[in-house]
DNA sequence: GACGACATGTAAAGAGTTACATGATTAT
DNA sequence: ATAATCATGTAACTCTTTACATGTCGTC
């Protein structure tokens, strides 16, 4: 069976506990949203694709008569789950994003609609910070500093984008007159050197 | 005609200039490639669709007896990128990082396989980062500001998230003794109110 | 002559979301 | 009661990538 990056979230979240579907949904949600979400549509299928493959073992635990079916790795599972996750593979990031594009096309709309624009995505990334930065903590039963540097990352991710279009939209409010030394951006560039400061 | 957010990148090309299927796919690796990935396989059906919509305007200059066919807007083209432009709905941006997924769970593997993770995630965003900084500057005949714009945002991006991978890398290599204060993140974290400090 | 860049296209597979359907339990 | 949450699932659809096919032009 071919493994995919969805079939690791779900061995990796079955790994923390046993878990429902709707269970790892309700963890996904809560973590690893804002770099690689997930459905339902996948979840299911996939668990079973999972169980079938020998790599996670299931068990009902009804409350009621309310089904519920736990999920926990198998050997098998484990050993897939640790293969990957030492896999040293370089794979690029994915990033999309409709607001940027629009931005990068915006050249030829009204100084007043770019404005917006970048206040508009701001906002985006600044709710997205603080809607990590509100996530409940993982368990603190056990230690899990990576998940925690993860959430961190995404809130400081988010803080760094804000900050980028806040101040983009401050430099298009209010341009700096000609020959005077632009103020810093507010946040991140310290590194990388630029492209020929075009 | 139902125009997705590919169409737009379409259109947006387009705009800049007569072009061909080919030159798109060129500009866009060199521009948008980082936040809007696109490939042959949507171009030339879509600029059909574009075409038989009545938005782009098609004429043929071969090159010799070598085909190409060049793009070029329509006033309904226009008008169409002129509405979604000026069309202020936020959307969420999206990520996907295979990387980022395994240190999530890497809190069950051994340190130096998370050193070196982080490790290999800094030098990815240090590449990505000079591979944009490299990037042809886009004609200077015409002022191109917000272009320019997210070319640095790209630049940024990426060094911001290369200082973190390996800020944590090093504070994976060497812990803190216990009882002493954190060095500060080399990068970002001004802002946004982290989670209760766990 | 062979290779790399130019140029256009299609078919099939893959990944993922959306919308729907069903039913139980808990809180208001 | 009734709404929200718990819980599982499927079918259809959309979007995107991959792999292939075809042929030209410049240059080493």
């Amino acid at each position: 069976m071919e493994l995919t990056n969805t079939s690791f979230l779900l061995l990796g979240m079955v790994a923390l506990g046993p878990m429902s579907g709707y269970d790892i949904k309700q963890r996904a949600d809560g973590s690893t949203r804002h770099f690689w979400q997930i459905s339902y549509g996948q979840i299911y299928p996939e668990l079973k694709a999972l169980e079938k493959a020998g790599m996670v073992q299931t068990a009902e635990a009804a409350r009621g008569s309310r089904q519920r079916t736990l999920h926990q790795l198998t050997e098998t599972g484990t050993e897939a789950l640790s293969d990957w996750l030492s896999d040293s593979t370089v794979t690029p990031v994915e990033l999309r994003d409709e607001m940027l594009l629009k931005l990068f096309f915006s050249d030829s709309v009204g100084k007043e609609e770019q404005i917006q624009l970048a206040r508009n995505m701001a906002r985006r990334h600044r709710e997205a910070a603080s809607g990590l930065a509100t996530q409940a903590p993982p368990h603190l039963d056990k230690p899990c500093p990576m998940r925690m540097e993860v959430l961190q990352f995404g809130i400081g991710l988010h803080s760094w984008c804000a900050d980028f279009y806040d101040n983009l939209a401050d430099r298009l409010s209010s341009p700096p007159p000609l020959g005077s030394p632009q103020p810093s951006r507010g946040g991140g560039r310290r590194a990388g050197g630029g492209p020929q400061d075009v």
